[in-house]
DNA sequence: GCGCTTATTGAAATCCATTGCAAATGCACC
DNA sequence: GGTGCATTTGCAATGGATTTCAATAAGCGC
C-alpha cells in the first residue's frame, strides 16, 4: 500500500540513496534534483518508514519518560518540560505512565534496551540505586530529576530540597509556631529524606527541640496525607503547624481540618510543596513552595539529547532553587 | 556492543529462526529448546531491537493520543484510560501535548503515515472535519474522542453532550433562573456546538426566549472564560446564572467575580463540565458534569486495537452518558 | 578541446528480527 | 528395521532507509 523511497526514486528518475539525501537534508544533492525529488514525495505523498530508518541509524530521536501519575499536575509540569525541549530538537517522547504500580515502572524501562527510545527519564522512581546505577552501567542512557544516583553516567536535575525546607519552617518559626510537624512523603524517597533533613536543621538553628511524634507518613497522596494528618492529631501532641511534602498531602490535610472543625491558619498553618494548581484555588490559597517543574523538565531533555549527540559535556548535575510561596495557609495577614 | 538474535542462536546452538519463536512464544518449539533458549537470553541480557521488529513485522503495538494539554485532567484521564487499556493489550502510548498548537498536532499526526505509530488518537483537535476524513481515507487508522466525523472508518468515543446540557439548563431554571448565560469553547468545534444545542433545546421546553446577547465564546480556557464574563458583565443584560462549556471556563467566571464582588451562587449561578479535579475544592464548591473521561479514553484503546486485530467488528460509535454533578455553585442549600 | 579537480550520483552492503518453505528429526506402528 | 506422518528446526528472503565507496558528471584553466 505504501510507497517506499524506491518508488520515489523511479518516478523521480534518480536512485533511493538521492532520495535518501533530499529527506536528510544532505549537502551533496543539487537544488535542482533536490526539488525534483521534493515535488514527487509530495505527489505521492510519501512518509519514511520510521523502523527501517530507526533501523539503520540505530537511533530513535525519542526520548521516554515514566512518571507515576500525569494526572498530577507536578509530573505534567516536568513532562511539559521535557516535550518542549524535545520538540525544539526534533525529539519526540514517549510518556509512560507507571500509575505507581513498581512492575510497571520495570516494564517500561525496558524500552531503553531494546532501543524504542534513545533515553528514558525517571521522574520519583520506584526503583532502588542500585538498579539504576546497575542499568546505567550496561551502557542505557537514563536521566533523573528530584534524585540522583552515584554514577557518572546518570546526569539528573533537582531541586535544593534541604534549603527551601529550612526556608519553610523558619518561616513557620518566624509567624510564632513552636511545634510543626511534618508529614513526609515516600519513607525511604531521596527527595523526602532531603525535604526531613531541611525541616531538622530549621529546628535545630533556632534551637527547637525535635519531636519524633511530630513526624509522620503521607507517601505523597491525598489520602495517605489525609491518614498521617488524622494519626498526628490522635496523639495529642500539641502542634499548629504541618509541613507536607507535598501539595497532595496538604490537600488531605485540608479535608481533614474541615471534618474537625480546626480552621486554617488560626489554628492550624499549613505549607505544602509544588504549587499544584489546586493550591492557588483553595480557601485559604495553600502556602507552598515552587517547584521549578518545568525547567527541571527543560533541563534533563537537553541534557540528555546534548549526550545522544556527543555534544560538548554538559554538568552531570542542575541544582534549580525553588521560591517559597507564602499564601493564606500559614500567613493570617494574607489569609483573606 | 548490544548482542543480536544470531548471537543468542550461536550460544544456544540453535538457529536464529528457532530464538525468534521463543521470543513470539510459537507454538513450534519444544519446551527443552525453549528453555535452553531463554536461559541463553538471560545470560546474554539480549534484548531484541525494536525497530527491527517494528520493520519486519510492520506493526509497532503502539498508539498515539493527541491532547492540547496534558496538564489539564480532563486530558490526563482520558490518556490514563487509554494507557491502562493499551498496556493490557502489550500495547504501549505515545503522548503528544500539542500545547494548543495546531502545527505541532499536525506534525504529531504525521506519526501514522510513517508508521511510529499503529493509530493515532485525537482529543479536541483542531484539525477540520474534511482534514480528519481525508487522513482516514488514505488508510491510516485513527480515533476521536468527543467529536466524530462523517467517515466510516473512524472509529469515536463521545458523550451525550446535547442531553447533559439540556440538563443542567433545566437544573438552572428549576432553581428559578430565566435569564441564563452560555460561555462557550472554540467556536467550531464539534463538542461547543452540541452544548449550546442543548442549551437551547432546555430554553425552548421551557418557553424562555433565547438572547443572543447572552452567549460569549470561551476558548475552554480560564483566562478566556474570565474575559468572556465580564463582557457579559459589561453588557448590562441582566442574568443570574452562567453556564460554562467546560470547567476551565468556570474558574475564569470565579475570579472575576471575586474581582467584582458577585456571590455564587447568591448572584451568580455557575455550573461547569468536566468535574475537574480543582472543582470540586472551590468555594463554593463547583457544580459540573461528571464526563466519563477514563471510560470514553478506554473504550476508543480497545476499539482501535481490535480493529488492528482485526477483532470481530466493533460498533463505530460509543456515546458514554455523563451524570450532572449538583454542588455549592448552583444550589444554595448545599452551598456550604 | 583536453586534462584535472571537485561536486553529484548510484550500486550495494548494512541494520536485525520474522516467516514461508524445505529439510530433518522424532515417533508410532507394522 | 522400515515406512509414514507429525513435529521441530533451519535456510534464506524480506521489510525500507542509510551510507560508504566508486563512478560519473560538471567546471575550470589553458
Amino acid at each position: 500500500m505504501d510507497n517506499k523511497i524506491i518508488d520515489v526514486a523511479k518516478r523521480a528518475g534518480v536512485s533511493a540513496a538521492t532520495v535518501s539525501r533530499v529527506l536528510n537534508d544532505s549537502s551533496l544533492v543539487t537544488e535542482k534534483t533536490k526539488q525534483k525529488v521534493l515535488k514527487v514525495i509530495e505527489e505521492m505523498d510519501y512518509h519514511p518508514n520510521a523502523a527501517a530508518k530507526h533501523l539503520r541509524s540505530q537511533k530513535t530521536e525519542t526520548l521516554g519518560i515514566i512518571v507515576p501519575d500525569i494526572n498530577n499536575s507536578y509530573f505534567a509540569e516536568i513532562i511539559k518540560g521535557v516535550e518542549n525541549t524535545a520538540y525544539g530538537h526534533k525529539y519526540k517522547v514517549i510518556i509512560c505512565d507507571s500509575d505507581n504500580r513498581p512492575e510497571k515502572e520495570l516494564e517500561y524501562i525496558g524500552l531503553v534496551p531494546n532501543r524504542t527510545v534513545d533515553a528514558m527519564i525517571l521522574v520519583a522512581p520506584f526503583m532502588s540505586d542500585e538498579m539504576i546505577d546497575d542499568f546505567a552501567s550496561k551502557g542505557h542512557l537514563i536521566g533523573l530529576v528530584g534524585r540522583s544516583v552515584d554514577n557518572e553516567k546518570v546526569p539528573y536535575c533537582t531541586t535544593d530540597n534541604v534549603n527551601f525546607s529550612s526556608q519553610v519552617v523558619q518561616h513557620l518559626i518566624k509567624q510564632g509556631h513552636r511545634q510543626i510537624a511534618f508529614i513526609g512523603g515516600y519513607a525511604d524517597s531521596a527527595e523526602n529524606y532531603e525535604r526531613m533533613e531541611g525541616y531538622m536543621k530549621a529546628l535545630r538553628d533556632s534551637k527547637i527541640p525535635f519531636q519524633p511524634g511530630l513526624i509522620e507518613n503521607g507517601d505523597f497522596e491525598e489520602k495517605r496525607g489525609y491518614d498521617a494528618f488524622i494519626r498526628l492529631l490522635d496523639k495529642n501532641l500539641p502542634f499548629t503547624a504541618v509541613y507536607t511534602a507535598n501539595d497532595e498531602i496538604a490537600l488531605g490535610v485540608y479535608r481533614a481540618c474541615r471534618e474537625r472543625q480546626i480552621r486554617i491558619p488560626e489554628d492550624m498553618a499549613v505549607v505544602g510543596v509544588d504549587n499544584n494548581r489546586i493550591s492557588g484555588y483553595l480557601l485559604p490559597p495553600l502556602s507552598t513552595v515552587e517547584q521549578p517543574k518545568y525547567a527541571m523538565g527543560a533541563r534533563i531533555a537537553e541534557k540528555l539529547i546534548g549526550i545522544l549527540s556527543n555534544n560538548a559535556e554538559e554538568a552531570r548535575e542542575t541544582v534549580i532553587e525553588s521560591t517559597l510561596l507564602i499564601r493564606g495557609s500559614s500567613d493570617y495577614n494574607k489569609s483573606n
